[in-house]
DNA sequence: ACAAATGTGTAGTATATAGTACACATGACA
DNA sequence: TGTCATGTGTACTATATACTACACATTTGT
């Protein structure tokens, strides 16, 4: 599923409840022109910019990371914590490349209750 | 530091014990025109794409990821891992954080050895 | 029935990214 | 002393990113 799939289903669901949830209206609340929404949606363009993916997140309430990803980015907080510490940071994240889900799980999990 | 001035630095250093490390000849080695390297390193223009930084830290022994960083990327591979699993890694990323650099190391070397 | 709202096609824009091409003055060195 | 290599200034270029503006046919609500 692509990421313009991916919000025409979400915003069509709320709009089903809610006719706020329209694409021009959305587009509005967002910033954007409606036929740029709408050409985001049908996958006629490129992903809007992280900031406008956030406003969207926020806007059908989902998770900003997950549809960052959906749009082939990385959120910009993120990569300025791996770049103050590149070594660090770029040996663990590909040493947990294959680690399961469960064990990135635990091991925030651990460094919030501080067990290190 | 920037990264033009840790570029030059880096290189030069080379170069006063191997005629070979001049901007010109490095620059072709890297596959780019003498003229932008020197202005990558005088900060003339931004640092260059990925492969370009990829090719001059194998030519100059550096690590790839602290070149990126100064050059403000992240590695794409580093992206692609996160980006499969964003919301797990986007939290893990963040408790991180403000975790101490022995934490990070320690975390590694664990998984490294499969204890989890 | 009709006014308002809706989704979308077409065309265009500004800025950033990632460089090339060539000329020229200076410096090394044989 | 001549030539060969060196570093750099100037002028372009191609492609990608991130949108806007407007018109128009269709649909929806009252």
């Amino acid at each position: 599923m692509t990421f313009g799939e991916y919000i025409r289903e979400h915003r069509e669901a709320l709009k089903s409840e809610d006719r706020r949830f329209s694409v021009r209206q959305v587009a509005q609340r967002i910033g954007v022109e409606p036929a740029y929404l709408s050409k985001i949606e049908r996958g006629d363009v490129a992903p809007p910019s992280e900031a406008k993916i956030r406003a969207l997140a926020e806007e059908l309430g989902e998770d900003p990371d997950v549809l960052l990803a959906m749009a082939g980015k990385v959120s910009s907080d993120l990569q300025e914590i791996i770049r103050k510490r590149p070594q660090l940071f770029a040996d663990l994240i590909r040493q947990l490349k294959s680690a399961p889900d469960h064990a990135l799980l635990r091991i925030a999990r651990d460094v919030r209750d501080g067990d290190w």
